[in-house]
DNA sequence: AGCGTGACGGTTGAG
DNA sequence: CCCTCAACCGTCACG
């Protein structure tokens, strides 16, 4: 018999005035925007559907009068900046300069620019900002070979096409940070994907250790199943084992394959555009991670009496790629105390043996 | 009562 | 590495 009890300390979250919960400056987790537009096609009116899934009707009518304008029930690209010098014509000529002179300075590739006239004096990239390019995009799109300029790559996998707007910048630079197994294809679609890293703000992550604590929303009452986001996340400060931590990640890439391929549902929602490097390009697939707040609100919390089957078994799977489980030599009580501290999300699991 | 809209406080990420 | 700033977010209040 195994009784696994987990307590999450969540800081983050509001409370709205519907009851609904909310991570201020975060979107909604996709799960909910689809929620949202399919009850919308079932001719429910936005109030109610501000009401049944608990969230404020200006954001319901926002996100439908995007979905009827953009087809995308995505949320836009959050944060940065449009290139103001990276063109991607100055980029596509570093990347020539660098090919032809792979020993080539930055201040070097400064002065061919000018010297070119690909850029003037007034926009010429500094030194930095080449150096910048160099280490995050050159040098991906050395493995990769496939870059082109402005012009997203055909996506190899269905998760990647899926937001409506152009990310001219996608391209690269978490895709370090997502540290790509050796060997696999860093497509536009993986980018994306490097991109997807959930915020730790993210209502999904929030909601997600709260489906962790609640069965019935691990079943998934409106048929989402829910991911592995949110132990992505969780795992997303680097552990001491790389082992362990790239485990995680090609779960969490293998989860996301499997839902998109298994799931009809989200596609109807996420255009088969042509907008591959995307910042939300596997967030889209993730969409059906999450159970949403009127699911869990109104149940009592109930323990995870086993940790198999389903989508539990994804997290269980991860939970022991992610963290070394040691059994005390005396006693059949297994405390396991797992403090994230960069993200500020603590968990204490106690595991409960009974031989 | 229902809906559209803008202010607000927040997050994000390229420059 | 840190800061800036412009993009986005959802909530709330108002009309």
């Amino acid at each position: 018999m195994l009784f696994v009890v987990v307590f999450a300390e969540q800081p983050y979250g509001e409370v709205n005035q519907l009851g609904g919960v909310f991570v201020n400056g975060r979107p909604l987790p996709n799960a909910v925007r689809i929620r949202i537009v399919e009850l919308a096609q079932l001719g429910i009116r936005p109030c109610d559907i501000s009401r049944q899934l608990r969230v404020s009707h200006g954001c319901v009518s926002k996100i439908l009068a995007r979905y009827n304008e953009t087809g995308s029930i995505l949320p836009g690209a959050i944060g940065g900046s449009k290139p103001r010098v990276t063109t991607p014509n100055v980029v596509k000529s570093i990347r020539d300069y660098k090919q032809s002179d792979p020993g080539i300075f930055a201040w070097e590739i400064r002065d061919r620019l000018l010297a070119d006239a690909v850029c003037d004096k007034y926009n010429v990239p500094s030194v930095s900002s080449i150096s910048r390019i160099l280490r995050n995009k050159i040098g991906n799109l050395s493995q990769q070979g496939q870059y082109e300029s402005g012009k997203p790559s055909p996506p190899q996998l269905s998760y990647s096409p899926v937001y409506p707007y152009s990310y001219p910048n996608a391209g690269s630079p978490s895709s370090a940070k997502l540290g790509s197994p050796p060997g696999m294809a860093v497509t536009a679609g993986h980018m994306g994907l490097s991109r997807a890293w959930p915020s730790v703000h993210t209502v999904s992550n929030i909601l997600g250790i709260r489906a962790f604590m609640e069965p019935s929303a691990i079943a998934g009452p409106e048929g989402y199943q829910p991911k592995m986001e949110e132990w992505a996340s969780v795992n997303r400060t680097p552990f001491p084992s790389s082992h362990g931590l790239n485990g995680i990640e090609k779960s969490t890439l293998e989860t996301d394959i499997k839902y998109n391929q298994s799931s009809a549902n989200l596609a109807g929602y996420v255009p088969a555009c042509a907008y591959s490097a995307s910042q939300y390009g596997v967030s889209a697939c993730s969409g059906a991670s999450g159970t949403y707040a009127p699911h869990w609100q109104s149940q009592a919390s109930g323990g995870l009496s086993h940790a198999g089957g389903g989508a539990m078994g994804q997290h269980g799977h991860s939970l022991h790629s992610a963290m070394a489980f040691k059994r005390p030599t005396h006693g059949n009580l297994v405390i396991l105390t797992f403090r994230e501290s960069d993200i500020r999300i603590k968990f204490i699991i106690t595991i409960y043996l009974s031989f």
